[in-house]
DNA sequence: CAGCATCCGCTTTGATACTG
DNA sequence: CAGTATCAAAGCGGATGCTG
């Protein structure tokens, strides 16, 4: 991208991951990690692999993400955000929050991938009692699995793959499982509408389902 | 710009926001809070005329700022932020706070508009001691004249223009100025380096410079 | 002069095909 | 799987011209 060239910290923060893309790998490797090229590929549709490609490039020599050759049994590259490129982790968050409105009607047409509810997930549900012990949730979402756990400071922390051992299970449509814990849904509610649940229902009120 | 159509939050916002020269503006319009489209065009270096007529268009269409003719004696049309705007302050913020080491060498090559350090003094400036008087600082920064008064909850605001009254001025270089406050400077330094001072010492230390 | 609109050439992006 | 190559389309920057 042409650079700006300002001496002003925002446009010199845009000089770097202000392309086009650029940001949308930064939140895919937020969620996943660290992951391959193609699954990155899965998780910016739209996307052409010139471009992925030279983003990746870009990314990694200005310090934001690297690509380390992965042993056996994965024997691939990976990819993954540095220390810095985890620093843009405010960054995001805000622009989420921001954005949260834009995306909150219908909007069928838009391009969706199961695992994208990890990231609103993560701002938006909140444990209401944190001193209580902590709890861990597993969530099939579509074909995704994920964990929610409890960190006992009122957040909660949202990862991909299923935990050793769950106080319940929520399985059901992603956007489903979105609306009941962030949108303060019902669980009966929900239920009516195609969510399975498994486990005990007071355990939901930590996260403020009625 | 091409949207992205994904059905998420961060990529929504970048398909508001996310187009060559959109957050600059909306830095522009952050820093002087209303102003003409020459005044943008020239706190905006690098930027061409249509391109800046377009964004504007487009910022106004999605919400983000409005245009409004002003009465005499200003009679000309003037842009500002709409709240919606205004919201973008948090990743404004962020995105500054994690450019900031990208801008701390001596950079010599980019462009420098003196009002720019408005922005990274309100992020960094801090009043050590909000339970004292509140205090009012005139700044004259190369061209540039603004203010500096503490809010009393430890955060400053830095205004463009000159206060009514003044517990002290500070006059010199803006990045001088700059390193002043923000860098934990110490005044006699500064004023070794062309930096006038006109008050209290003391006054200083509310802002951590020693 | 403020506030655009138009035209032109260059750069970036996107779609597709192809390769080790 | 992880890219490279190619080419058309769109976006962008700079210059210039127009309108009050």
């Amino acid at each position: 991208m042409r650079t700006y060239g300002h001496q002003c910290a925002i446009a010199a923060a845009l000089d770097v991951i202000g392309a086009r893309w650029s940001l949308l790998i930064v939140r895919e490797l937020m969620i996943r990690g660290s992951c391959r090229y193609t699954d990155l590929q899965c998780g910016l549709p739209g996307i052409a692999t010139n471009m992925l490609t030279e983003r990746l490039k870009d990314l990694q020599q200005s310090g934001v993400i690297e690509r380390l050759v992965a042993p056996p049994p994965v024997a691939t590259a990976l990819f993954r955000l540095t220390p810095r490129g985890e620093a843009l982790k405010p960054v995001i968050a805000d622009l989420g929050r921001w954005g949260g409105p834009l995306v909150a009607g219908d909007n069928a047409d838009r391009v969706f991938r199961d695992h994208w509810v990890i990231l609103p997930l993560q701002l938006y549900v909140r444990d209401t009692h944190p001193e209580q012990p902590a709890i861990c949730v597993a969530v099939y979402a579509g074909t995704e699995r994920f964990t929610i756990a409890t960190q006992g400071d009122g957040t909660v922390a949202v990862t991909l793959g299923t935990p050793n051992k769950s106080d319940a299970l929520i399985q059901g449509p992603p956007l489903l499982v979105l609306a009941l814990l962030t949108a303060g849904g019902t669980l009966t509610r929900a239920q009516s509408k195609g969510l399975q649940y498994d486990g005990d229902p007071d355990l939901l009120k930590r996260f403020g389902v009625r």
